[in-house]
DNA sequence: TCCCATCATGGTAGCGCTAACACAAAGATC
DNA sequence: GATCTTTGTGTTAGCGCTACCATGATGGGA
């Protein structure tokens, strides 16, 4: 062993011994002189190898080698260059996170989660805006072309059919965040939709309400039919026939949301509570309640899903659902990363599905029914 | 020429020769076979090197050599392998993109911009969420440690005294994404703040307003001053006074917004038209109005600046004032690049700053102020 | 006791690309 | 015409890392 040591020590020094003779050389190259693999291997007293053996965790290292090289790696504060690594490791996966819905709040927390596990796995992501499902097509079209690995279809997208077809068909891995039809895709990841409805209807029911209103997302997506089901479960679990005059159609946005409040609001009796499928359009509710001069929530309680920015931005913050998006597209990453690599070795891979948990974030926007209830609008104060 | 051409083919095919030889020593190495320079390089009948020198647009190639060359990439569809040419070119510069605020709506804006500028030019992108100026601080130190080359400080960090100083200390290279004091730093990229306010209250006055109320910004934020000197000389320079009444403090959140629209519209006579530091106390103004059942944009106009998805999310949507997110970090992004690089090269590099051109959006929350002003507010229809 | 698994480790040969130099051919300069 | 430049190209030697095999040391079963 010792004999062996000094091999490499002798190689080593060797080298240093051209890089004086040639000094440019090494110095131009790389311009700030991060420590490498072999650096590591010098410090510790063993081969490069056995360093890349203990970074990568591969097994039948000698516990006690292990422990040198660590040290060494803690001493020299070494990281690997992620270029080599792929480069050598000749597996160079391309993922493209393809997004509508450019101005969707939680796009920064998708991004954020994609990216961390992309830039922790080697993954070179493509991130792709598209206006439409249309140009998603097309975009999608063109990127297999240039053979791409996988592609991410985050909700709306995972709920267009074309998309959807078009997924199935090309080569690439498809994975669907939020709740799609994730059949022909390889996987998909999501909560469910339906009990955090039903949690978020049971925790208003069990503020006191019974008169709950409910504004119904777009009804091209498959989220708003999961969320109307758990709502309507949970008012009939608790002993309550929903109103169908209290259910009206949203479709997500702002707009549809103010329509929804005014019709529910116009009622008689007026609910005490309404649930929006999303927080713009529970926002939109709080708006046409204000102007009605409904106080939120102690008149009404207004309840929104997605914790978006909108839900922390505006007064009273909204009691929402917060969907773990990062952990959602972090997933996603990995598991096309998983699928493709179990594709070119056994052949084929089968599909996988991850359900994660969901929070219900209380905030200001919620509240026990005043008892003084039905005509009596106390007046928002002006503060 | 041709006898060397001849010489680069017979060496191409003994390379297939080995390849078949040893099978599965390529084939095991790269799952995805794509082509490389080399491919380029004989389908094109010339060296690897010269194929090099196109893709990267150096001189000194004959223009007839490169038509070949393109061609030749054209047809075999071929992409440089950015691992291999980071590697080979023995530059690896990473930067951190710090951001506060969360829930900035321009995020996912920010990220795209820095993320594309990054991923073109093989700059490994480090995003890091700071939950406050102390967070960013530690974390700053951190990364400086670990030998990061540069920082993307946008505002509101790069308002921050404490944040300025340490980016001053450390020798990474820091660039200020929004109005900051960049001395000291190496440079800043904003739009001019002055001026956008400026023309966003002539384009109020325009209109035809005369009291026209201003809500301030945070005051520890540099743009708060700069917009409220914009509105100041716009009133001027159209010869109206501004009534000190109609000037309020704010702080950039929703909840103060409402509080400087509250103020504003119990002033008398009331202002016809408030122009908000931002879009979120924009918002909060709209909000308020129609709580007093002044509709927007007939008895009231509402303008916001910074064009995040708030502006048009909300009903009216927001005249506002846009920013060029996006270029502005995509410049940070090649800046930094191209500041790292003339300090390896001469030592030193002289800061650099730029200033993009910001658009006004007009949408729907502004208009002339309607003919029977002073106490008439009309009711708001209920759509 | 010998043989063959098993383990721990080292050596070698690249991954795809580019920096640096080499070199021949074609002008430019005296 | 001899020398120096310039121009277009090729050759060589890595960048830092890992796949693949080779090797030497152990240990158990024949």
């Amino acid at each position: 062993m010792p004999e062996k040591l000094k091999r490499v020590y002798v190689k080593a020094m060797k080298m240093q011994d051209s890089d004086t003779k040639l000094p440019r050389r090494r110095a131009a190259r790389r311009g700030n002189s991060a420590p490498t693999i072999g650096d590591v291997a010098r410090e510790a007293g063993c081969s490069p190898m056995t360093v890349s053996r203990v970074i990568n965790g591969e097994a039948n290292v000698r516990e006690q080698t292990r422990e040198l090289v660590l040290e060494a790696i803690r001493k020299l504060n070494y990281a690997p260059n992620r270029a080599a690594r792929s480069l050598a490791g000749g597996e160079q996966l391309r993922i493209a996170l393809m997004f509508d819905n450019p101005s969707a709040s939680y796009l920064s927390e998708f991004l954020m989660g994609a990216l961390e596990e992309a830039s922790r796995n080697d993954i070179h992501l493509e991130v792709q805006r598209c206006e439409s499902a249309e140009e998603a097509l097309s975009i999608m079209g063109k990127l297999a072309k240039e053979g791409i690995d996988g592609f991410i279809l985050p909700s709306p997208l995972c709920d267009d059919q074309k998309v959807l077809d078009l997924a199935r068909e090309l080569d690439a891995v498809s994975i669907a965040v939020g709740p799609g039809k994730a059949e022909g895709l390889h996987g998909a990841v999501m909560i469910d939709e339906f009990q955090a409805a039903y949690d978020m209807t049971k925790h208003i029911i069990d503020l006191g309400h019974e008169r709950v209103g409910f504004i119904i997302g777009n009804p091209e997506q498959i989220a708003s039919g999961r969320r109307l089901n758990g709502f309507r479960a949970a008012m009939l679990d608790a002993g309550l026939t929903p109103d169908e005059e209290l259910i009206v159609q949203g479709r997500f946005t702002y707009r549809s949301g103010m329509a929804g409040a005014e019709r529910l609001l116009s009622v008689h009796p007026q609910p005490t509570a309404i649930f929006a499928s999303n927080d713009d359009m529970a926002a939109a509710t709080v708006a046409v309640a204000h102007r009605k001069h409904l106080d939120v929530p102690n008149d009404i309680t207004v309840c929104g899903f997605d914790d978006t920015a909108m839900a922390s931005t505006i007064w009273p913050e909204l009691t929402t659902i917060r969907q773990p998006i990062r952990e959602m597209t972090a997933w996603a990453v990995t598991a096309i990363a998983r699928i493709i690599r179990s594709k070119r070795t056994d052949g084929r891979a089968k599909p996988q599905q991850k359900i994660l948990p969901y929070t219900l974030v209380r905030r200001e926007s919620d509240a026990a029914p005043s008892l003084a209830r039905g005509s009596a609008n106390s007046l928002l104060s002006d503060r």
